[in-house]
RNA sequence: GGGGAGAUAGCCAAGUGGCCAACGGCAACAGACUGUAAAUCUGUCCUCUUACGAGUUCGAAGGUUCGAAUCCUUCUCUCCCCA
Protein backbone atom coordinates (compact mmCIF):
# COMPACT_ATOMS: atom_id res chain seq x y z
CA UNK A 1 0.00 0.00 0.00
CA UNK A 2 0.99 3.69 -1.07
CA UNK A 3 1.32 6.16 1.34
CA UNK A 4 1.15 10.03 0.13
CA UNK A 5 4.83 11.34 0.43
CA UNK A 6 4.13 14.98 1.48
CA UNK A 7 1.41 14.18 3.57
CA UNK A 8 3.33 11.84 5.17
CA UNK A 9 6.44 14.29 5.84
CA UNK A 10 3.65 16.73 7.11
CA UNK A 11 2.49 15.11 10.25
CA UNK A 12 5.76 13.70 11.06
CA UNK A 13 6.69 17.24 11.10
CA UNK A 14 9.59 16.61 8.46
CA UNK A 15 8.49 19.23 6.11
CA UNK A 16 10.34 22.34 5.58
CA UNK A 17 9.77 23.73 1.86
CA UNK A 18 9.10 22.84 -1.19
CA UNK A 19 9.51 24.69 -4.56
CA UNK A 20 5.86 25.52 -6.73
CA UNK A 21 4.39 22.84 -7.87
CA UNK A 22 6.31 19.64 -6.53
CA UNK A 23 3.48 18.50 -4.18
CA UNK A 24 1.69 18.19 -7.32
CA UNK A 25 3.82 16.18 -9.62
CA UNK A 26 5.04 13.74 -6.60
CA UNK A 27 0.72 12.82 -5.85
CA UNK A 28 0.43 12.30 -9.73
CA UNK A 29 3.26 10.14 -10.77
CA UNK A 30 6.04 8.00 -9.73
CA UNK A 31 9.59 10.41 -9.41
CA UNK A 32 12.62 9.77 -9.31
CA UNK A 33 14.19 11.50 -6.30
CA UNK A 34 17.81 11.77 -4.49
CA UNK A 35 19.64 13.30 -1.23
CA UNK A 36 22.99 13.76 -0.64
CA UNK A 37 25.89 12.27 1.90
CA UNK A 38 28.80 14.17 3.07
CA UNK A 39 31.45 11.49 3.16
CA UNK A 40 33.38 13.15 5.62
CA UNK A 41 33.59 10.16 8.15
CA UNK A 42 33.40 6.62 7.24
CA UNK A 43 30.41 6.15 9.26
CA UNK A 44 26.76 7.91 9.14
CA UNK A 45 25.50 9.72 12.40
CA UNK A 46 22.43 9.71 13.78
CA UNK A 47 21.92 13.31 11.91
CA UNK A 48 22.22 11.31 8.93
CA UNK A 49 19.44 9.59 9.58
CA UNK A 50 16.55 12.25 8.68
CA UNK A 51 17.62 12.31 5.56
CA UNK A 52 17.93 8.29 5.62
CA UNK A 53 14.40 8.15 6.72
CA UNK A 54 12.98 10.87 4.40
CA UNK A 55 14.48 8.36 1.37
CA UNK A 56 12.54 5.25 3.10
CA UNK A 57 9.57 7.21 3.06
CA UNK A 58 9.87 8.59 -0.46
CA UNK A 59 10.34 4.95 -1.37
CA UNK A 60 7.25 3.55 0.66
CA UNK A 61 5.29 5.74 -1.13
CA UNK A 62 6.31 4.21 -4.32
CA UNK A 63 8.83 6.95 -5.74
CA UNK A 64 12.22 5.69 -6.68
CA UNK A 65 14.85 7.28 -3.76
CA UNK A 66 18.62 7.41 -5.17
CA UNK A 67 21.02 8.15 -2.33
CA UNK A 68 24.13 10.13 -4.06
CA UNK A 69 27.41 9.80 -2.26
CA UNK A 70 29.66 12.85 -2.59
CA UNK A 71 32.93 11.48 -3.60
CA UNK A 72 33.82 14.93 -5.75
CA UNK A 73 31.42 17.96 -3.14
CA UNK A 74 33.28 16.02 -0.62
CA UNK A 75 36.86 17.38 -1.73
CA UNK A 76 35.63 20.38 -2.15
CA UNK A 77 33.37 21.21 1.37
CA UNK A 78 30.01 22.52 1.78
CA UNK A 79 30.15 26.37 3.54
CA UNK A 80 26.69 25.71 4.39
CA UNK A 81 26.24 26.28 7.61
CA UNK A 82 30.21 26.26 8.44
CA UNK A 83 31.57 29.77 10.14
CA UNK A 84 35.07 28.47 9.00
CA UNK A 85 36.56 27.25 5.99
CA UNK A 86 36.76 23.26 5.67
CA UNK A 87 39.76 21.36 5.71
CA UNK A 88 39.98 18.92 2.63
CA UNK A 89 40.12 15.45 2.54
CA UNK A 90 42.31 13.22 0.42
CA UNK A 91 41.05 10.79 -1.85
CA UNK A 92 41.99 7.64 -0.42
CA UNK A 93 39.85 8.60 2.74
CA UNK A 94 37.13 9.80 0.99
CA UNK A 95 36.81 6.23 -0.58
CA UNK A 96 37.08 3.99 2.21
CA UNK A 97 34.63 6.69 3.85
CA UNK A 98 32.43 6.06 0.58
CA UNK A 99 32.53 2.67 0.80
CA UNK A 100 31.46 2.27 4.52
CA UNK A 101 28.49 4.82 4.42
CA UNK A 102 27.35 2.90 1.11
CA UNK A 103 27.10 -0.27 3.14
CA UNK A 104 24.95 1.63 5.94
CA UNK A 105 22.61 2.71 3.35
CA UNK A 106 22.23 -0.62 2.16
CA UNK A 107 20.61 -1.34 5.41
CA UNK A 108 17.75 0.42 5.17
CA UNK A 109 16.11 1.01 1.70
CA UNK A 110 15.06 -1.47 -0.71
CA UNK A 111 17.44 -1.87 -3.79
CA UNK A 112 15.46 -4.81 -4.66
CA UNK A 113 11.75 -4.14 -5.17
CA UNK A 114 11.09 -3.42 -9.13
CA UNK A 115 10.71 -0.04 -10.75
CA UNK A 116 11.22 1.77 -7.70
CA UNK A 117 14.10 0.42 -6.31
CA UNK A 118 17.08 2.56 -4.87
CA UNK A 119 19.95 3.17 -6.22
CA UNK A 120 23.39 4.52 -5.29
CA UNK A 121 25.04 6.56 -7.19
CA UNK A 122 28.78 8.59 -6.50
CA UNK A 123 29.29 12.22 -8.38
CA UNK A 124 32.83 11.66 -8.10
CA UNK A 125 32.18 8.95 -11.28
CA UNK A 126 31.07 12.06 -13.08
CA UNK A 127 33.35 14.98 -12.17
CA UNK A 128 36.61 12.87 -12.24
CA UNK A 129 36.75 13.12 -16.04
CA UNK A 130 36.02 16.64 -16.35
CA UNK A 131 38.11 19.57 -16.81
CA UNK A 132 38.38 22.89 -15.07
CA UNK A 133 37.81 24.18 -18.23
CA UNK A 134 34.63 21.79 -19.51
CA UNK A 135 33.27 23.01 -16.59
CA UNK A 136 33.11 26.45 -16.51
CA UNK A 137 32.06 26.62 -19.73
CA UNK A 138 29.47 24.25 -19.84
CA UNK A 139 28.46 25.14 -15.87
CA UNK A 140 29.90 28.18 -14.88
CA UNK A 141 28.56 30.13 -17.84
CA UNK A 142 25.07 29.51 -17.22
CA UNK A 143 24.91 31.29 -13.67
CA UNK A 144 25.83 34.24 -12.33
CA UNK A 145 27.81 35.48 -9.71
CA UNK A 146 25.60 37.75 -8.33
CA UNK A 147 23.17 34.82 -7.69
CA UNK A 148 25.52 32.62 -6.11
CA UNK A 149 26.26 35.89 -4.04
CA UNK A 150 22.66 35.86 -2.59
CA UNK A 151 22.57 32.62 -1.10
CA UNK A 152 22.59 32.34 2.39
CA UNK A 153 25.14 29.87 3.30
CA UNK A 154 27.59 32.28 0.76
CA UNK A 155 26.00 36.10 2.19
CA UNK A 156 26.98 35.20 5.92
CA UNK A 157 30.65 34.14 5.13
CA UNK A 158 31.01 37.29 3.46
CA UNK A 159 28.83 39.82 4.95
CA UNK A 160 30.36 42.23 7.32
CA UNK A 161 29.26 41.57 10.74
CA UNK A 162 28.00 44.89 12.44
CA UNK A 163 31.34 46.85 13.07
CA UNK A 164 33.43 44.83 15.31
CA UNK A 165 33.38 41.41 14.35
CA UNK A 166 34.86 40.20 10.93
CA UNK A 167 33.69 38.13 8.85
CA UNK A 168 35.91 34.73 8.30
CA UNK A 169 35.97 35.25 4.29
CA UNK A 170 35.73 32.46 2.33
CA UNK A 171 37.91 30.91 -0.48
CA UNK A 172 36.67 30.25 -3.95
CA UNK A 173 36.75 26.45 -3.68
CA UNK A 174 34.21 26.90 -0.77
CA UNK A 175 32.50 29.47 -3.36
CA UNK A 176 31.82 26.98 -6.26
CA UNK A 177 30.45 24.43 -4.09
CA UNK A 178 27.11 25.56 -4.96
CA UNK A 179 27.85 25.11 -8.39
CA UNK A 180 29.44 21.85 -7.68
CA UNK A 181 26.35 20.38 -6.17
CA UNK A 182 24.47 22.43 -8.70
CA UNK A 183 25.79 20.01 -11.43
CA UNK A 184 25.07 16.93 -9.11
CA UNK A 185 21.01 18.23 -9.97
CA UNK A 186 21.97 18.75 -13.30
CA UNK A 187 23.26 15.60 -14.46
CA UNK A 188 21.28 13.04 -12.49
CA UNK A 189 18.02 14.88 -14.09
CA UNK A 190 19.82 14.93 -17.66
CA UNK A 191 20.54 11.31 -17.27
CA UNK A 192 18.62 9.75 -15.01
CA UNK A 193 15.30 11.27 -14.76
CA UNK A 194 15.68 12.64 -11.61
CA UNK A 195 13.40 15.33 -11.21
CA UNK A 196 13.46 16.00 -7.32
CA UNK A 197 16.39 16.71 -4.51
CA UNK A 198 15.96 16.70 -1.08
CA UNK A 199 18.05 17.82 2.37
CA UNK A 200 18.05 19.54 5.09
CA UNK A 201 16.80 23.12 4.96
CA UNK A 202 20.29 23.83 4.99
CA UNK A 203 20.83 22.91 1.95
CA UNK A 204 17.98 24.82 0.06
CA UNK A 205 20.52 27.13 -1.56
CA UNK A 206 22.52 24.67 -2.88
CA UNK A 207 19.46 22.88 -3.97
CA UNK A 208 17.69 25.69 -6.17
CA UNK A 209 21.43 26.29 -7.79
CA UNK A 210 20.27 22.78 -9.03
CA UNK A 211 17.02 23.59 -10.42
CA UNK A 212 18.28 26.67 -11.99
CA UNK A 213 21.01 25.27 -13.77
CA UNK A 214 18.39 23.22 -15.24
CA UNK A 215 16.08 25.75 -15.54
CA UNK A 216 18.99 28.17 -17.73
CA UNK A 217 21.00 25.28 -19.64
CA UNK A 218 18.23 23.01 -20.86
CA UNK A 219 14.41 24.55 -20.25
CA UNK A 220 13.86 21.90 -18.18
CA UNK A 221 11.80 21.68 -15.09
CA UNK A 222 12.90 20.12 -11.36
CA UNK A 223 12.01 20.39 -7.93
CA UNK A 224 13.33 20.62 -4.14
CA UNK A 225 12.32 19.75 -1.20
CA UNK A 226 14.01 20.08 2.38
CA UNK A 227 13.78 18.68 6.19
CA UNK A 228 13.77 21.27 9.26
CA UNK A 229 16.72 20.68 10.93
CA UNK A 230 16.55 18.95 14.04
CA UNK A 231 17.42 20.95 17.18
CA UNK A 232 16.81 20.00 20.88
CA UNK A 233 14.72 21.78 23.07
CA UNK A 234 18.04 23.00 24.69
CA UNK A 235 19.37 24.56 21.58
CA UNK A 236 22.31 22.61 21.44
CA UNK A 237 22.81 20.68 18.43
CA UNK A 238 21.71 17.16 17.59
CA UNK A 239 23.04 13.93 17.06
CA UNK A 240 25.64 14.98 19.44
CA UNK A 241 27.01 13.96 23.26
CA UNK A 242 29.71 15.00 25.59
CA UNK A 243 31.62 11.96 24.16
CA UNK A 244 30.93 13.06 20.82
CA UNK A 245 28.73 12.20 17.75
CA UNK A 246 26.20 9.51 17.70
CA UNK A 247 27.46 6.88 14.75
CA UNK A 248 25.25 3.99 13.33
CA UNK A 249 28.55 2.02 12.90
CA UNK A 250 28.43 -0.62 16.17
CA UNK A 251 31.94 -0.14 16.05
CA UNK A 252 32.04 3.66 16.42
CA UNK A 253 29.16 3.69 18.94
CA UNK A 254 28.17 0.27 20.93
CA UNK A 255 24.69 -0.57 20.54
CA UNK A 256 24.18 -0.30 24.31
CA UNK A 257 25.57 3.72 23.92
CA UNK A 258 23.43 4.33 20.80
CA UNK A 259 20.26 2.96 22.99
CA UNK A 260 21.33 5.17 25.97
CA UNK A 261 21.50 8.00 23.73
CA UNK A 262 17.92 7.75 22.64
CA UNK A 263 16.40 7.04 25.85
CA UNK A 264 18.33 10.17 27.11
CA UNK A 265 15.69 12.19 24.94
CA UNK A 266 14.03 15.09 26.60
CA UNK A 267 10.31 14.57 26.91
CA UNK A 268 9.52 17.30 24.05
CA UNK A 269 12.18 15.74 21.78
CA UNK A 270 11.31 12.46 22.15
CA UNK A 271 7.60 13.44 20.77
CA UNK A 272 9.71 15.20 17.70
CA UNK A 273 11.91 12.23 17.31
CA UNK A 274 9.64 9.68 17.19
CA UNK A 275 7.63 11.31 14.08
CA UNK A 276 11.17 11.54 12.41
CA UNK A 277 12.74 8.17 13.45
CA UNK A 278 10.30 5.53 13.78
CA UNK A 279 7.79 4.07 11.30
CA UNK A 280 5.14 3.95 13.89
CA UNK A 281 1.70 5.62 12.50
CA UNK A 282 -0.01 8.74 13.64
CA UNK A 283 -2.49 6.21 16.28
CA UNK A 284 0.27 3.99 18.10
CA UNK A 285 2.75 7.70 18.34
CA UNK A 286 -0.74 9.37 20.09
CA UNK A 287 -1.53 6.57 21.87
CA UNK A 288 2.22 6.34 23.47
CA UNK A 289 2.35 9.83 24.36
CA UNK A 290 -1.15 9.94 26.41
CA UNK A 291 0.53 6.78 28.30
CA UNK A 292 3.77 9.07 28.84
CA UNK A 293 1.58 11.88 30.13
CA UNK A 294 0.35 9.66 32.73
CA UNK A 295 3.84 9.07 34.08
CA UNK A 296 6.60 10.96 32.47
CA UNK A 297 8.63 9.18 35.31
CA UNK A 298 8.28 6.20 33.20
CA UNK A 299 9.85 7.37 30.23
CA UNK A 300 7.55 5.28 28.27
CA UNK A 301 7.86 6.99 24.85
CA UNK A 302 11.82 7.32 25.04
CA UNK A 303 11.87 3.62 25.65
CA UNK A 304 9.67 3.05 22.77
CA UNK A 305 12.04 5.13 20.34
CA UNK A 306 14.91 3.94 21.71
CA UNK A 307 14.25 0.36 21.20
CA UNK A 308 12.59 1.04 17.82
CA UNK A 309 15.68 3.08 16.45
CA UNK A 310 17.94 0.52 17.82
CA UNK A 311 16.59 -2.51 16.64
CA UNK A 312 16.47 -1.14 13.14
CA UNK A 313 19.91 0.34 12.96
CA UNK A 314 21.36 -2.47 15.23
CA UNK A 315 19.44 -5.27 15.84
CA UNK A 316 16.26 -6.89 18.37
CA UNK A 317 18.81 -8.81 20.07
CA UNK A 318 20.96 -5.59 20.47
CA UNK A 319 17.79 -4.26 22.00
CA UNK A 320 17.56 -6.65 24.21
CA UNK A 321 21.10 -6.17 25.39
CA UNK A 322 20.56 -2.55 26.38
CA UNK A 323 17.76 -3.00 28.68
CA UNK A 324 19.65 -5.87 30.59
CA UNK A 325 22.79 -3.57 30.55
CA UNK A 326 20.78 -0.20 31.47
CA UNK A 327 18.50 -3.04 34.46
CA UNK A 328 21.83 -3.66 35.62
CA UNK A 329 23.58 -0.19 35.66
CA UNK A 330 21.03 2.02 36.91
CA UNK A 331 18.05 -0.38 37.87
CA UNK A 332 18.50 -1.80 41.65
CA UNK A 333 21.86 -2.85 40.40
CA UNK A 334 23.68 -3.74 43.85
CA UNK A 335 26.52 -5.10 43.80
CA UNK A 336 24.24 -8.59 44.71
CA UNK A 337 22.67 -8.67 41.42
CA UNK A 338 26.08 -7.80 39.99
CA UNK A 339 27.86 -10.66 42.01
CA UNK A 340 25.08 -13.12 40.61
CA UNK A 341 26.08 -12.82 37.17
CA UNK A 342 28.14 -15.02 35.43
CA UNK A 343 30.82 -14.66 33.26
CA UNK A 344 29.30 -14.81 29.73
CA UNK A 345 26.24 -12.67 30.97
CA UNK A 346 28.88 -10.04 32.20
CA UNK A 347 30.89 -10.15 28.82
CA UNK A 348 27.59 -10.09 26.85
CA UNK A 349 25.56 -7.47 28.77
CA UNK A 350 28.32 -5.13 29.18
CA UNK A 351 29.55 -5.56 25.46
CA UNK A 352 28.93 -1.56 24.71
CA UNK A 353 30.21 -0.65 28.03
CA UNK A 354 34.03 0.98 27.31
CA UNK A 355 36.55 -1.70 28.89
CA UNK A 356 39.99 -2.08 29.21
CA UNK A 357 42.10 -5.47 30.05
CA UNK A 358 44.65 -5.52 32.72
CA UNK A 359 46.90 -8.29 33.66
CA UNK A 360 46.03 -10.63 36.82
CA UNK A 361 49.56 -9.87 38.12
CA UNK A 362 49.26 -5.96 38.56
CA UNK A 363 46.05 -6.55 40.61
CA UNK A 364 47.59 -9.17 42.85
CA UNK A 365 50.61 -6.55 43.83
CA UNK A 366 47.60 -3.91 44.19
CA UNK A 367 46.79 -0.86 42.49
CA UNK A 368 46.16 2.24 44.28
CA UNK A 369 42.74 3.90 42.91
CA UNK A 370 44.15 6.87 41.53
CA UNK A 371 46.64 5.03 39.50
CA UNK A 372 43.91 2.99 38.05
CA UNK A 373 42.36 5.22 37.04
CA UNK A 374 43.95 6.85 35.33
CA UNK A 375 47.05 5.61 34.16
CA UNK A 376 46.49 2.17 33.88
CA UNK A 377 42.74 2.71 32.34
CA UNK A 378 42.15 5.89 31.19
CA UNK A 379 39.13 5.82 32.39
CA UNK A 380 39.79 9.56 33.67
CA UNK A 381 42.33 11.54 31.94
CA UNK A 382 44.30 11.83 34.45
CA UNK A 383 45.14 11.40 38.20
CA UNK A 384 44.30 15.13 38.87
CA UNK A 385 40.81 14.26 37.07
CA UNK A 386 40.11 10.66 39.23
CA UNK A 387 41.18 12.66 42.53
CA UNK A 388 38.71 15.32 41.77
CA UNK A 389 35.84 12.88 40.74
CA UNK A 390 36.72 10.92 44.16
CA UNK A 391 36.92 13.70 46.19
CA UNK A 392 33.41 14.86 45.28
CA UNK A 393 32.28 11.51 45.79
CA UNK A 394 31.62 11.09 42.26
CA UNK A 395 32.89 7.97 41.74
CA UNK A 396 31.58 4.38 42.55
CA UNK A 397 33.35 1.01 42.57
CA UNK A 398 31.25 -2.08 41.45
CA UNK A 399 28.38 0.36 42.44
CA UNK A 400 29.96 1.21 45.71
CA UNK A 401 30.42 5.04 46.51
CA UNK A 402 33.91 5.45 48.27
CA UNK A 403 36.17 8.45 48.95
CA UNK A 404 38.72 7.29 48.93
CA UNK A 405 41.93 7.56 47.44
CA UNK A 406 44.28 6.30 49.01
CA UNK A 407 42.67 3.03 48.34
CA UNK A 408 44.80 0.36 47.29
CA UNK A 409 42.55 -2.24 44.27
CA UNK A 410 43.44 -5.59 44.60
CA UNK A 411 41.79 -8.95 44.06
CA UNK A 412 39.38 -8.84 46.79
CA UNK A 413 37.53 -6.25 44.85
CA UNK A 414 37.01 -8.62 41.99
CA UNK A 415 33.64 -9.22 40.64
CA UNK A 416 33.38 -13.27 39.31
CA UNK A 417 36.77 -13.05 39.69
CA UNK A 418 37.39 -11.22 37.01
CA UNK A 419 35.78 -7.96 36.18
CA UNK A 420 36.05 -4.62 38.11
CA UNK A 421 32.81 -2.12 37.27
CA UNK A 422 33.86 1.73 37.57
CA UNK A 423 31.41 4.07 37.81
CA UNK A 424 32.03 8.13 37.18
CA UNK A 425 28.56 10.07 38.60
CA UNK A 426 25.42 8.35 37.61
CA UNK A 427 25.53 7.74 33.99
CA UNK A 428 29.15 6.61 33.09
CA UNK A 429 30.22 3.35 33.68
CA UNK A 430 34.01 1.34 32.61
CA UNK A 431 34.62 -2.32 33.22
CA UNK A 432 37.93 -3.30 34.23
CA UNK A 433 38.23 -7.03 32.97
CA UNK A 434 41.70 -9.20 34.20
CA UNK A 435 43.57 -11.49 31.67
C1' G B 1 52.29 46.31 -3.20
C1' G B 2 49.87 50.21 0.35
C1' G B 3 46.88 51.17 4.73
C1' G B 4 44.25 49.36 9.09
C1' A B 5 42.73 45.73 12.91
C1' G B 6 43.98 41.51 15.57
C1' A B 7 46.25 36.62 17.92
C1' U B 8 44.84 35.51 26.02
C1' A B 9 43.01 28.78 28.89
C1' G B 10 37.59 24.01 25.11
C1' C B 11 34.86 28.65 23.14
C1' C B 12 33.64 33.99 23.80
C1' A B 13 36.14 37.67 26.43
C1' A B 14 38.58 41.26 30.38
C1' G B 15 43.41 42.54 31.58
C1' U B 16 48.21 47.29 28.96
C1' G B 17 54.97 46.71 34.28
C1' G B 18 54.19 43.93 40.33
C1' C B 19 47.72 43.05 43.95
C1' C B 20 47.78 37.58 37.48
C1' A B 21 47.28 30.92 37.15
C1' A B 22 45.04 35.64 34.81
C1' C B 23 37.71 39.36 36.02
C1' G B 24 33.32 37.71 33.66
C1' G B 25 30.15 34.56 30.49
C1' C B 26 29.29 29.86 27.94
C1' A B 27 30.37 24.88 27.63
C1' A B 28 32.07 20.73 30.58
C1' C B 29 32.44 17.57 35.22
C1' A B 30 30.61 16.17 40.21
C1' G B 31 26.96 16.74 44.41
C1' A B 32 21.81 17.90 46.24
C1' C B 33 16.92 17.49 44.14
C1' U B 34 14.69 14.15 40.32
C1' G B 35 12.63 10.43 36.03
C1' U B 36 19.73 7.45 34.29
C1' A B 37 15.35 14.01 32.98
C1' A B 38 14.68 19.53 32.69
C1' A B 39 14.96 23.79 35.85
C1' U B 40 17.37 25.35 40.30
C1' C B 41 21.15 25.51 44.07
C1' U B 42 26.41 24.07 45.55
C1' G B 43 31.37 22.74 44.32
C1' U B 44 35.22 21.93 40.53
C1' C B 45 37.14 23.57 36.01
C1' C B 46 46.29 24.58 33.25
C1' U B 47 49.50 20.31 35.33
C1' C B 48 51.39 17.80 39.71
C1' U B 49 50.37 17.73 44.99
C1' U B 50 46.37 14.77 51.16
C1' A B 51 47.55 19.77 52.23
C1' C B 52 51.26 23.72 52.59
C1' G B 53 52.94 24.38 47.98
C1' A B 54 55.58 23.55 43.31
C1' G B 55 55.84 23.70 37.93
C1' U B 56 54.56 25.39 33.09
C1' U B 57 51.03 29.37 30.51
C1' C B 58 48.68 34.71 27.55
C1' G B 59 50.71 33.36 18.56
C1' A B 60 56.70 32.16 18.19
C1' A B 61 61.72 33.51 19.32
C1' G B 62 64.93 36.93 21.47
C1' G B 63 65.64 41.47 24.59
C1' U B 64 64.84 45.52 28.56
C1' U B 65 63.69 45.15 33.94
C1' C B 66 64.60 43.21 40.72
C1' G B 67 59.92 41.83 38.19
C1' A B 68 56.34 41.26 31.70
C1' A B 69 50.17 38.68 29.22
C1' U B 70 51.44 43.87 29.69
C1' C B 71 57.53 47.67 27.18
C1' C B 72 61.24 46.87 22.76
C1' U B 73 63.01 43.83 18.32
C1' U B 74 62.31 40.13 14.73
C1' C B 75 59.19 36.39 12.88
C1' U B 76 54.50 33.58 11.90
C1' C B 77 49.41 33.60 11.11
C1' U B 78 44.21 35.76 10.56
C1' C B 79 40.69 39.45 8.98
C1' C B 80 39.20 44.21 6.59
C1' C B 81 39.94 48.26 3.02
C1' C B 82 42.65 50.21 -1.28
C1' A B 83 45.68 48.89 -5.69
Amino acid sequence: MKTNFVEELRWRNMLHDMTPGAEEILTSEMVTGYIGFDPTADSLGVGNLVQIMTLLHFQRAGHKPIALVGGATGMVGDPSGKSAERNLLDETTLRHNQNCQQAQLEKFLDFNCGENSASIVNNYDWFKEMSFLEFIRDVGKHITVNYMKAKDSVKKRLERGDGDDASEGMSFTEFTYQLVQGYDFYYLWKNKNVKLQMGGSDQWGNITTGTELIKRKDSGKAWALTTPLIKKSDGTKFGKTESGNIWLDPKRTSPYQFYQFWLNAFDDDAKNYIRIFTLKTKEEIEALEAEHALDPGQRKLQKALAADITARVHSPEAVDMAIEAAGILFGKGTIETLRKLSVEDMESVFEGVPSKVILRAELEAGIPLLELLADKTGFQESRGDARKLVQQNGFSLNKEKTTDIGLVVNTTHLLNDKFILLGQGKQKNFLVKID
